[in-house]
Formats: C-alpha cells, sequence, structure tokens
DNA sequence: TTGTAAGCGTTATCAG
DNA sequence: CTGATAACGCTTACAA
C-alpha cells in the first residue's frame, strides 16, 4: 500500500493504463474497451483510491452537491424537511450541504454567498426573515441555480415551492366552523407588515371566517412573542385569560398549537371539550401529542422533490423561466377538534 | 463589472498588486501593508469577489469544513444536537456538512469515505447501528480526524464523547423507585447482544434495581420493534395488556417515553396517576408534552462544543492519544413522575 | 513587504 | 478507443 494520497495518477500507473482512461471509467463518460475497463476497478479496489472531490469541482466546476439553506435544522419541521431533501437528492446522485439561516435577512444572504464559494451545483433556500428592511439576496451571474421556499419572492424571479398557506388555513379554520366553534381565535407570529408565512395564514383565517359570514373579532387575535413552544404555551395563557369565551383556535403550525393546548390545559381548559385546536404542518409528534392533533398537512415529499427536480432541471438548463408549484394539502381530523 | 467568474487575479489586477498580495490579505497570514491591504479589500468589495473554496482546497489541503455524520436529522434529537455543533463549530470559523448515515453501518461507512473525498478537515460520527456483523469502518491515512459519539468504540482507538447512559438510566429508575413504582419496566431497543445506546441504558436500569435490591423481572423488559413513536406507542398497548401490573416505565429516550405515553392513554391508562414514565434526553418537545416528561438531561451544548473542540485540535496535532468524555446529565423531574 | 514560479488532482480538448 | 497536454484558481516556497 502506498503512502501519501492516493491520486488517479497511482491507479493509471497501477492499471497500466494512462490518467484519461482512469478518469473515463469513473465517470462513464467515453466507451471504454471492457479489458481497460476492468483492469481499473481493479487497480481501484486494491489501492482504496477516492477521487478527490475538491479537484474534479475545481476542473469541471461542478461540486455534485446541493445547498439546502433552513432557518433552523433543530426546528422539528425544518429537520423532517430536510432529511427528505437529502434522499430526494441521493436518488438524483446529488449529496447536500446543510446551512442554517436563523431566519435572518444576513443569514439568507450568507447562504447564497457560501453556495457560490463552496461551488454548490445549485441552492434551495426556505425564506423565512421577517424583517422589514430585509436587503436583497447577494446574487451574482456567478450564483448557482436558486429555488425558493417560503412565502417571500415577491419579483418572481426564481423558482419557487410552496404551500397553500392561504388556503390550508381557510380550510382549517372551516373545519373549526364545521365543528360548532363560534368564537374562533388565531394565533400569529410576529409582523404582518410584509408577505410572510404568517400573513398568509392569517389571511387565510380571515377569509374562511368572511366567507361564513362571521366578523373577524380583531382581539382574537394572538401574536406570539417568540416562536418557540414556551412562547406558544405563554399565548394558550393569554388565551384561557382572555375571558373572550374563545372555543376554536387555529394556531399558524403545530408547534404553536401544542404549545398553546399546553397552555390552556395549565389553567385547566381542557381541549377538545372547551375548546377546539388545529395546527398546520403536521409534525411527526403530532400524532401522538395527547390530545392527538388535528392539523393541515401538505405533502412535505412532494415539495422536497418538486424543489430537487427544480434545481436538476435548472442545472441542465439555467435559462427556463422562473417556475412555481404549490404543493397539495388536505385536512387532518384528530381528536383535538373532535 | 467583468463577466464570466472573478477570481483572485482578477482583483489582483485591480488593486495592481500581485496575486499574492491578495491571497495574504485574505488569509490575514504575513505582514501587509495598509495602503495595499486598503486596495485589495476595496477591490474585492468592488467586484463581488468571492474565494474559491475548491481551488483553497486542492491547494491547501484543507476545506474549512467538518463532517457530521448523524442517523436521521429528521429526529428531534439530532436534529438538536446538529444544530449546536453547528453553532459551535462557526464559533471557530469551521463549516459542517451534514451527512445522513440511517443507523446502518454500510451509511456509517460512507460518511467516513465521503469525508476523506470532500477533504473535510474532521468528522464528528455518530455511530449507532446494532448490527452484529458490522465491518469496521474504512478508515486509511487520509482519512481526517475523527470523534465519535456513541457506544460503539470498542477499541478506543478513536476520541470518544458520550452520555452517561448507565448512570444516566440508573438515576431514572432510582428515582422512580424512590416515587414508590414496584413494578418497574423497561422500554428499549433491539440487539442487546452487542454494547450499544440500549444496552448500557438496559443495564443501568438492572443496575439500580438490584441496588436497591429488588429482582428483575425478564417478562417486564419490553422491546420496541420499530424504533419510532408508532412502535412505542404499541408497545405501551402491550405494557397496558400485559396484566402484570406495571406502576413505573423507564424509556430508553423521550421519543419513545411519549409514545408509551400516549399508548397507555389510549388504554385508559393514566400517567402518572397509574404508571409513572420517564425518558432521556430531554427533547424540546418533552417540557410541553402532557403529561410533561421527566427525564435525563444530559448536556447536549457540552457535548456539542467537547466533540469540536476535540476535532480542532487534533487537526492541530494528529498524534495526541484518543481521549474519552462523557456528558455530566441531571434527571429532571416533571409530571409524568409526580 | 512583495512578487515569481510551480504544482495540488482532476477533466476538456484534441491528436493518435 | 486511448493518451498527451494544458488548464481550473489557489497557496507553498523561495527570490527580490
Amino acid at each position: 500500500m502506498k503512502r501519501g494520497r492516493i491520486t488517479m495518477n497511482d491507479v493509471a500507473e497501477l492499471a497500466g493504463v494512462s490518467t484519461m482512461t482512469v478518469s473515463n471509467v469513473i465517470n462513464d463518460r467515453v466507451r471504454v474497451s471492457p479489458e481497460a475497463r476492468e483492469r481499473v476497478l481493479a487497480a481501484i479496489r486494491e489501492s482504496g483510491y477516492q477521487i478527490n472531490a475538491a479537484a474534479r469541482s475545481l476542473r469541471s466546476g461542478r461540486s455534485g452537491v446541493i445547498g439546502l439553506a433552513v432557518p433552523q435544522v433543530g426546528n422539528a419541521y425544518f429537520g423532517m424537511f430536510a432529511a427528505l431533501v437529502i434522499e430526494e437528492a441521493q436518488r438524483h446522485g446529488y449529496h447536500v450541504a446543510v446551512e442554517q439561516t436563523g431566519a435572518v435577512a444576513v443569514g439568507e444572504a450568507a447562504a447564497v454567498a457560501q453556495s457560490r464559494r463552496l461551488q454548490l451545483d445549485g441552492l434551495i433556500l426556505s425564506l423565512a426573515n421577517a424583517e422589514a428592511d430585509a436587503p436583497g439576496l447577494p446574487l451574482t451571474d456567478q450564483s448557482p441555480p436558486l429555488v425558493v421556499l417560503g412565502e417571500q419572492d415577491p419579483a418572481g424571479r426564481f423558482d419557487h415551492v410552496t404551500v397553500a398557506n392561504e388556503a390550508g388555513t381557510a380550510a382549517a379554520t372551516a373545519h373549526l366552523i364545521d365543528q360548532g366553534c363560534k368564537r374562533i381565535a388565531v394565533v400569529t407570529g410576529g409582523n404582518l407588515d410584509r408577505l410572510t408565512m404568517f400573513t398568509r395564514r392569517y389571511n387565510g383565517y380571515r377569509t374562511a371566517l368572511e366567507e361564513r359570514g362571521i366578523r373577524p373579532d380583531p382581539r382574537l387575535r394572538f401574536v406570539v412573542d417568540a416562536l418557540s413552544r414556551e412562547g406558544a404555551r405563554a399565548t394558550g395563557h393569554r388565551i384561557a385569560d382572555s375571558g373572550l369565551g374563545v372555543d376554536g383556535v387555529v394556531a399558524l403550525n403545530d408547534m404553536v398549537a401544542m404549545g398553546v393546548i399546553r397552555g390552556l390545559h395549565d389553567r385547566g381548559v381542557s381541549v377538545p371539550g372547551d375548546v377546539r385546536v388545529i395546527g398546520f404542518d403536521d409534525l411527526p409528534e403530532s400524532e401522538v401529542f395527547i390530545p392527538s392533533l388535528s392539523t393541515v398537512r401538505p405533502d412535505h415529499r412532494w415539495k422536497a422533490a418538486k424543489a430537487v427536480d427544480l434545481i436538476l432541471s435548472r442545472i441542465d438548463d439555467p435559462l427556463i423561466p422562473p417556475r412555481e408549484f404549490t404543493a397539495p394539502f388536505e385536512v387532518v381530523q384528530r381528536e383535538s377538534t373532535a
């Protein structure tokens, strides 16, 4: 066994062929004679050769890696989604580099810059910052193809995959009305000035109420301070203590819904007995939660697969005009709205 | 604005210096005169130059990226842990590439091979396969420094960070005994033949019972089939239906504990009224679960920081002998064992 | 302090 | 079908 790094040259020497033949075998590029191919493969096995990704990437301009930038992999939703993207990319022979943006504009910009530095072949970027004065993304003609997830693609300049935020939340709200709820609160996130996921879901709630002839009561809009389980729990307390006679809650997502249920529980308010609650996302834990959580379930795998497909097709042809897709969803009824 | 990729050469030309001066400014290597430095920085800003990571990595042999290989980023525990590692690495100027092993030996081997291909500067590998005939890792003298997490470092050849699986589970079991439980079941994972996390935690349970003079009853050992929430829920059903008079459950982790509680709930068994349940990990969701989950909380951030420190110190000096660390833990009492 | 020259390991190109 | 040659963009080593 040779000491030091084993290169393609070493393999070539071992196999008694030229470096290019080794390269051709590895990349299955041009036709190589069966004998030569066999000798090369044997030499690779024998030497334990591994291709050097840096050299390949430098020369070819391609890395075989696509980036996925999400706010937080520790968040159940994004962790699950990342796993799906990794699977889908793998199916096409690509690796995935996961970045965290922290849901702030500078993080999102950094992910774009990083994608260029690392020679990523594409970037799936989950946009989530709610900053009013967020600067644009630092895109150049060197940036790899971009697929945007989330609500913040105002200009429609990129491929875009989203979920039916308005329709989904409207369906969730309608479901509560069908269950007999009269005083339906909504729990949303911060800033509703910009077109964020929060805004869209809030709009879906309003739309559903209005369609049923219910006048939205602004006092029934609760804003969760910190977008965390504990923040949502505190919101549950505020709902229980509000004296507004709330008998239904539309939560902006499952994590918040569970926090709210917990907060209500802390105050002796039972779900679904006293208040019915519905979420959005259908996290893995939602089915096991007590009470199991009714929710809007977007087809997460569809979304992941579509994002990967869009990236790959744009790698093939960077000039196709931007496309937009919305993942299908269904309302899942469980105990929390029984 | 120049078309095509902007290289260090372009920046040098723009600044009226040599390429090396640009490189020296970027890497803050040798002393550069203030004027030259300023001109270079201006040229970088003006041109939007981004260093090419592939070229740097090819030449220097370093990528500035460390790998983190975990079974599944969609798993709440590993998602949370990945977020911590990314933060800690960032603090030291490193990026993190996340790989998934699927908790199988081939996946773990692939992560090691990949770390070499990608020129990663180090690899944090969470070993979790329970396969009896798992082959060794494909390590060569080209492999980057390795830090192993989990229980499966039989030879003690690598830096190793673990949690106090035995002591933690023993403390959890002792806590149930202190709460008055007499018939304490344990819910563990598959294969107990090898020294896995499952085995260690199971041993901690036995140790605690024996220390308190309780003879372990083999019928009280429940194996969760699929290591999933649904598998754990089914195990809850089996416990409720067993007729063994179980009044306490030590679950191998929080995800399983919550599934078991849900399964007991399905059968009308109340927690903690009829059965007390304790988990392991202290997931973010455990505090909001109803009932809130008592658990063993290892110091996850400590573990992440230690893993990163070990990698970095070994990058500095590959020759230091393997070191082993165990994260501190505490038992957190909540409603599920009240 | 700055610049010149060489080469890291791979692949595109083109000649055999 | 195979091989020689020249880059890809950067940093190491050394010279000025």
